[in-house]
DNA sequence: CGTTTGACGGTCC
DNA sequence: CGGACCGCCAAAC
């Protein structure tokens, strides 16, 4: 232990990382979907938070969220623009025009997946 | 400890 | 259909 995160703990963000790391391989959740299921955030702070998942381990998989127009608006941030594309065609997403095609299609929405009944 | 930010969202026009 | 504007709320400075 680095005796570092005794209480480091409950983090919003950590919430955020954890929610993004549940979304399934070949879909992609939105700001507004994380943000909406936890509640207690805004749309712009997972966003925010995303900037700091690079850092986190296991690492988030960021390129999974877009904007609620199935935009990828954060890959200017990966560590290259095309990157977050390439990612999300590998695991199956198509995508034109920067835009996911079928957006709806491949939306992950936390509130309703993880809903409990 | 006050101000700014920030990979957004929804509404308004 | 799209541009502009405000709200959100914690983290960063």
């Amino acid at each position: 232990m680095r005796g570092k995160n005794t209480k480091t703990r409950h983090s919003y963000f950590q919430d955020i990382f954890d929610v993004v790391r549940l979304t399934p391989h070949g879909r992609v959740t939105t700001y507004g979907s994380v943000a909406n299921y936890l509640g207690t955030v805004t749309p712009r702070m997972v966003g925010w938070a995303m900037n700091k998942s690079f850092r986190e381990d296991p690492p988030v998989p960021a390129h999974r969220v877009v904007n609620r127009k199935g935009e990828l608006s954060g890959r200017n941030f990966f560590s290259s623009p095309t990157m977050m594309q390439e990612m999300l065609e590998s695991e199956g997403i198509t995508i034109e025009q920067n835009q996911i095609r079928d957006f709806k299609e491949v939306l992950w929405d936390p509130s309703i997946e993880l809903k409990e009944e």
